[in-house]
DNA sequence: TATGAATGAGGTTTCATTCAT
DNA sequence: CATGAATGAAACCTCATTCAT
């Protein structure tokens, strides 16, 4: 125990399981929703007894706690790969928006579905979405409207809402999307394309 | 039984009880969550007993299914009175997304945290929401779309996706309220007008 | 609902069924023990559903404090009759001692076992226990003795720790009867005699 | 193996782990009743492994039956001291009450709860207590009576009822102030000898 | 039609005990 | 011998739903 090289083993054994019943529960939870699903589902997919998931995580909600923890959503809200700084807006835009976008797509908007329902009825879960997902990613879309609102590139109006109106309609072609709507489905790969020309210029023809 | 006018007072009361037990579901929903309300809740609230919620609900689902129903959900995206002809795209676009921005905050967005929840989590809930509000509101907004692009007075691009992605727009923001930002609840009533532009005009500085 | 009639008559019914429950609770917590005893056992023995116990009773616990209350164990504290005026101490003092030793052999102190045991581990229960039970037994017993104190017949040192070495005694027989003791179990019924004598006189010879 | 200095080590390691084991038993047992203490909380105290106290112990009841046996409990029915043979009735009967009640005020009575409420509904360590503890104490009591009636000292009616009369005294007044009576615990120091004289002499005023 | 007592399936969670290392 | 991760049975309790009155 105070084996040093034992104890690492011990913790990586350890991180390994926690892995193993995340990832069946993410499985069980994008096929079932939450409440539909039992401890006793998620530790048969996991192949483990239904105890054993309560070394790892405290109980049902911890499990959806520990989805949202930032190695697993790391992936999601990591911009810091747009830092590039000559970027053109559409581009940056562009690559902002398909980041969630294509995330999501991954397992049907299954996943988006299970935690977006739980975390408008969970208080806690609320908060950390917001800390751990949602705030990054406002915050990182800010720097970008407050850099090029510097250059003269945009109006520099009431940055702090447009970056939530754009985050906003990322959030809801996602919602959209997971309500079955066809014609989203269809087109979902030209979104980011679409999506970053609306915002550059807006809907209004160009003066010529 | 067969006596028309019996039968329609029948129905009237039959009515006016539905009605009743809706209006109390939809106060303990938004209090408490779906989930968390028991069918004894919402009865002591309509002052009935529990058995008297199945003669008019056949479960617990039909509650919300109720509560999406047409007379109850219409005012939200009701646009009919949008159609005057020659109000400009602003002010149309203003209007457009006051409507739902405004009618989900009276209860503190409680409603829709609920509904949205149990939406993503349930098939039939789903197909209804799309079918009864968010069908209707896209369509009613492709029509102005349409007959603007067909004035000339938008750039005809992706009419469907745009529609989708406004509309989206404003389930987002309703999304990020619900999950509890700040910045928004602070600056909710200056939303539509600052969305409107955004859509309109994008964010791009306006060449001289 | 309103008609009087009808809610007394719901009142018996429901006063029936809290009996019908304590008793099947009683019989299989002296078969079993209290934490041995499942509720499935207390409504198989009473016939009824489990969630039928929990509209009667809040839980398990609740189920011991409804044995101990009033109704059910005024019998074994009620010493009322002994009031008579000019009773001889021995004579109520045999008639104080018998009271309890007797109502508890009824059912082989099977539910002195089970009450004893959850009360010396249950803060609750406890209370309740000195209040209902033991508080009226020492209080009972207080009065006489104070009574002879005041008419010199018995010396007048430490009345309330005598009342509680006396009713210590009941106690204490009780446990080790409880505990198997076989010299006990064979004169159970000669003690009250002989406890009364002892306490009056005390084991020292009569000087001649 | 059968090296019997290598074995003796073996045994008094053995030994000296039971030990550590029921000391840390006691406490935690003490702390928190013999039910609601899990092994992992005696591991814990006992600084070892889950595993390693069925090592020692066949399972958790055995840890109760543990803290049961002889050298543990001698200390409290030993009576040999008082075999000096000319002490008068009064101090021995003091000494022989004091024994018992002050043992338990150590830990505050818990002990003493946690061993009863258990016995109270385990044949096994009923039992036990009764082999171990009780009848020891019994046989020593009735020892003393026996002398002193055969001396002439005391009335000479039944002794094995009087000293379970005594004892059960002690045992219910250790159960009347683990049940919090107020009155006793402000007393305790003086029963030793307000009982002692209960018993030798009754609470009948001496005739002159 | 309204009532609300009764039902009973089913979920979460705990924890004594085992056993491979 | 010591460890502690894993097991899985079993208990309490909730609550949607039914149905006799």
């Amino acid at each position: 125990m105070k084996d040093p090289v034992k104890a690492s083993l011990q913790e990586q054994l350890a991180a390994a399981r926690r892995a193993q019943i995340l990832d069946a529960a993410i499985k069980v939870f994008a096929q079932k929703g939450f409440h539909a699903t039992t401890i006793k589902d998620i530790a048969r997919e996991a192949d483990l007894a239904d105890g054993t998931i309560y070394k790892y995580f405290e109980n049902k909600t911890a499990l959806l706690l520990g989805i949202l923890e930032p190695p697993r959503t790391r992936a999601q809200q990591d911009m810091s790969f747009l830092l590039e700084p000559d970027a053109d807006i559409h581009s940056v835009m562009k690559a902002f928006i398909h980041q969630p976008l294509m995330a999501f797509k991954k397992d049907n908007f299954e996943l988006f579905k299970v935690i977006v329902s739980e975390i408008l009825v969970n208080q806690e879960l609320r908060e950390r979405f917001h800390q751990q997902v949602l705030g990054p990613m406002l915050q990182g879309g800010e720097a970008y409207l407050r850099h090029w609102s510097e250059q003269g590139m945009i109006s520099p109006q009431n940055i702090d809402l447009t970056i939530r109106a754009i985050a906003g309609m990322i959030l809801g072609l996602l919602l959209e999307q997971s309500m079955g709507d066809q014609t989203l489905e269809a087109q979902w790969d030209t979104l980011p394309d679409t999506l970053a020309s609306l915002i550059v210029n807006g809907i209004k023809k160009e003066p010529l």
